[in-house]
Parts: structure tokens; C-alpha cells; sequence
DNA sequence: TCTGGGGTCCTAGGACCC
DNA sequence: TCTGGGGTCCTAGGACCC
């Protein structure tokens, strides 16, 4: 824990939601829901005008539609997003060197290494307000929280408590006065279960916690956990403000919207969702040793199994190959087996124990590069998406630039507004209509929807 | 038709080695 | 016959985060 309060976590409000009402001028002020619209999506972000109407993030689609008819429903942007954070990283990064994202709305600054001529509060509290005014200025408006604090822990909980478009400095030395009336859940990694555990302990707020033993926390939550938690609860905490994190594990799943049974197809979808982790092991420059497989049943049971290999690799048809033999002992599994033919609802393959070097893999097996001429299958989509997923940029031959506003039954319905151009008209065309194409501002890298295939 | 996707970290047991 | 430890690697699952 430091002296001063040198630790500055920023936290983008909303912020799905607020660059789709900022690039959809017509949906500013209003509830606008951003995540999975296929029939298992959940919420990923809802505008405030949404929360109003009690949607909330991790919700499922269907649940938020109910509470919130009205709202938009959009499938989301990703470049637009990973753009957005980009501009208000790079800002991070001219005040400090020392920057720690967590997410792509999310970073710790370490002050310590900015240019400051001192770290008092008053210092530190106009350099952040300066900072959340050069963050809505750069990003066109967004707006962001921040949390000032001697150390990670208290600084996220600051950010949080005067959201949207707040600030909140905790003084040095008034940390425990602040945590100590709180929730324990208010600390980060306590959630429902171990929420759940110390409530049956009796334990419920951090001062609960403060008074708890450090054997007592260990012996219910393990020693690594019980153990922080006996700091925390304490306002201890000593983590460093680390810039650069490697990666441990690439990954790729989805969820279909009808559960699978067919294996054939289901074989295919692996070896597909082996190729682009490969795909985005090769564009990070790593390779990776372990192949692992998830299977998440219609009951939503989930397993996985996992194997090593002998060296690291990048290589698609390798990790198809050892994705389809994991596959392959679930079916012949005698519990496993039935349940996979009963109905799959989500698969994945991810790779880790990353490398960050590719090595020549002197055994390579030319036969296996056959594989990456084979048919793979289209995952099933919902009927009512096409291609054209609600919220999406398109193009119009001779209307210009716009966003779907709805598809289905054959007819694409656009809205012709952007940032710039704000109130334009509503048309719809027939969802195969050539003089409309999907708009794709620079990156040529493809950009799943937050829905994934679902 | 409740329950996404992409991650991280921890635990626990077994294999294996010294 | 008796009965070690410690360390590392691997696998499976669970909790949690945004």
C-alpha cells in the first residue's frame, strides 16, 4: 500500500452501448442494449436510459427484451469498440507510461510515474478530472469514471461508486473507514459461491470479514483466496501496476441457437473453431503445446479434456487433429458418449501453454495439410439472421452509409445516419439487394458479433 | 428454449523423478 | 519391512472478471 494516492483506475461507462449512441445519433437518450440477439444471447452492455428498466449485463436477450421492449437490440461492433479503446489507451499512455488495461474499457494508470510535481490529493484530483475531459474530447464523448486510491484494490472500488462520469479519491488513510460498512461482494473475486460461503460464516460485509480469522477464511475459501481476502479486507494490497501481461491462452467458442447431435457436423465445427485459434496464434506470433476441447451439453453441463503436445504449435489441421481425438473419447465415453449425442449447445478449442516462438516442427505431416482444403460447415444460425445482424454498418450504392436497423423475412431495414450525418431516412430492401453491402470502417481482419454464431 | 465469449487464477489428484 | 518428502508436469473442474 502506498502513501499516496497514486493509483488510477478509469472505467469507460457503458461503453458498448455509449459508442453505438454516439455513432447512432438517433438512439442517443434512448435504452439500447448491446450483445447476443440470437435466442441464447445474454446483454454484454445496456445503455443507462436500459438499466432504468432493470436490464442488466450477463442477462439473457430474451429476459432484457421483456423488461425493455423498446429498446434497441444491437449485435455489437467490435472494431468500433477496439478502436475507441485504442484512442483512450493511447491517451492513458501519454500521461504515464505505466499503464495496466484490463479490458478494453478499463486500465490502471500508475501516477507515480507521470508527470507530476507532487501525488497530493488536490494534485491527483485535478489531473484526474483533466484527464476524463481529454477522454471525452478524444473519443467524442464518451464519459468515463475514475477511481483514485493508495492501491488497485481501493482505486476499482472508487471508480465505482460515482459512476456515470464520475470521480471518487480516497484519501490516504480512510481506506478502512470506507470498505469496512460494505459488502464483501464490493471486493473483486468475491462472487455468488464465495459470497455464498462466508454469508453461512456468518460473514457479510468487509468489517465482518476484518474480524473473520485468517485461519477461518483459509479453511473456508483455500489458502490462496482466504488469504488474500484477510489482506483485502484490510485495504491491503500490494499488487504493482504492470503495463505488459502475456498471453497464456487463445480460445475460440460458440453457442448454437438449436442444440447439436449430428457428429459429423459437430466434428466439422471443432476442426473450423481449430483454424481461427490457429489463425490468431499465428497473427500474435505464439504457439502453444496444450489442445483443449469444451463441450457444454443441453443441459448445460460442461466438461472439458485436454492434451499436450509434444512441441508448440500454430499449425490448423494440428490442432483440428488433436481437438477431433479429444472429441473422439467423449463419444466413446460410456457416460460421455450418450450425453453428446442428447444435444450440444456450445463447443470451443483453445490453446495454451503459450510460447511466444514458433518452432519448425521437423515432423510435420504433409497429409494433415489436406485438411485445410475440406468443405467446413456453416454453424447454424438463428432463421430470423442473416447476414445482417441488427446494429451492423452498411453501405447503400446511392443512399450512402448507414446501420441495420432490423432483417427478417427477406427484408433488411437501414437507418441512413452516422456520426456525422445525423436524422437521415429509414429504408428497407430486400436482404439480397446488391446495392447494399456491409461497411467495414479500415481493419481487414473479420469482426465476430458479440453473439458469436449464435 | 433461462444462462455469451474470451480470458485468468486456483485446487486437487495422479504420475513421475530425485 | 517400512513408509519419506519435495518438486514438476499434466488434467479436469470451478470461480470469477469484463
Amino acid at each position: 500500500m502506498r502513501s499516496q494516492a497514486s493509483v488510477l483506475h478509469l472505467d469507460l461507462d457503458a461503453f458498448f452501448a455509449a459508442v453505438e449512441q454516439r455513432d447512432k445519433p438517433s438512439l442517443r437518450g434512448k435504452p439500447v442494449v448491446v450483445g447476443g440477439v440470437g435466442g441464447r444471447g445474454v446483454v454484454a452492455t445496456a445503455s443507462y436510459e436500459a438499466r432504468v428498466h432493470g436490464v442488466r449485463s450477463a442477462m439473457s436477450t430474451r429476459e432484457a427484451r421483456s423488461r425493455c421492449p423498446h429498446a434497441a437490440f444491437l449485435s455489437g461492433r467490435f472494431h468500433a469498440y477496439r478502436e475507441a479503446s485504442r484512442v483512450v489507451m493511447g491517451l492513458l499512455r501519454e500521461v504515464s507510461p505505466l499503464v495496466e488495461p484490463l479490458s478494453l474499457d478499463e486500465a490502471f494508470v500508475d501516477l507515480e510515474r507521470a508527470d507530476l510535481p507532487d501525488l497530493e490529493v488536490a494534485t491527483v484530483t485535478d489531473f484526474a478530472q483533466d484527464l476524463r475531459r481529454r477522454v471525452h474530447e478524444a473519443t467524442d464523448g464518451l464519459t468515463a469514471s475514475v477511481g483514485l486510491a493508495t492501491s488497485k484494490l481501493v482505486a476499482k472500488i472508487a471508480s465505482d461508486l460515482d459512476k456515470p462520469d464520475g470521480l471518487v479519491v480516497v484519501a490516504p488513510g480512510t481506506e478502512q473507514e470506507l470498505l469496512r460498512p460494505m459488502r464483501a461482494t464490493i471486493i473483486p473475486g468475491v462472487g455468488p459461491a464465495t459470497a455464498e460461503r462466508l454469508r453461512r460464516a456468518g460473514i457479510v460485509t468487509v468489517a465482518d470479514l476484518e474480524a473473520a480469522g485468517l485461519d477461518e477464511l483459509v479453511r473456508l475459501l483455500g489458502r490462496a483466496h482466504g488469504g488474500g481476502l484477510h489482506q483485502m479486507a484490510r485495504g491491503r494490497d500490494d499488487r504493482a501496476v504492470v503495463a505488459e501481461r502475456e498471453a497464456k491462452s487463445v480460445s475460440v467458442e460458440g453457442t448454437y441457437d438449436t442444440d447439436l447431435s449430428d457428429l459429423r457436423l459437430i466434428e466439422g465445427l471443432l476442426a473450423r473453431q481449430a483454424g481461427e485459434v490457429a489463425t490468431r496464434l499465428r497473427a500474435a506470433g505464439l504457439s502453444g503445446r496444450t489442445v483443449s476441447i469444451k463441450v457444454r451439453f443441453h443441459d448445460f453441463t460442461t466438461l472439458s479434456r485436454s492434451t499436450t503436445l509434444a512441441s508448440p504449435t500454430d499449425h490448423g489441421p494440428t490442432v483440428a487433429r488433436s481437438a477431433r481425438a479429444l472429441l473422439a473419447e467423449l463419444v466413446a465415453g460410456p457416460d460421455t458418449g450418450p450425453q453428446v449425442r442428447a444435444g450440444v449447445r456450445l463447443l470451443g478449442v483453445g490453446v495454451s501453454g503459450l510460447a511466444d516462438w514458433v518452432q519448425e516442427d521437423l515432423f510435420a505431416d504433409d497429409a494433415d495439410d489436406e485438411t485445410e482444403d475440406e468443405e467446413l460447415p456453416e454453424p447454424p444460425r438463428a432463421r430470423h439472421l442473416g447476414a445482417w445482424a441488427p446494429g451492423m454498418d452498411v453501405e447503400h450504392a446511392e443512399l450512402g452509409r448507414g446501420w441495420v436497423w432490423g432483417a427478417g423475412r427477406g427484408v433488411v431495414t437501414v437507418r441512413f445516419e452516422t456520426r456525422e450525418t445525423p436524422a437521415g431516412p429509414v429504408r428497407s430492401f430486400p436482404d439480397d439487394d446488391p446495392a447494399l453491402t456491409p461497411w467495414s470502417p479500415t481493419e481487414p481482419d473479420e469482426d465476430e458479433p458479440v453473439s458469436g454464431p449464435a
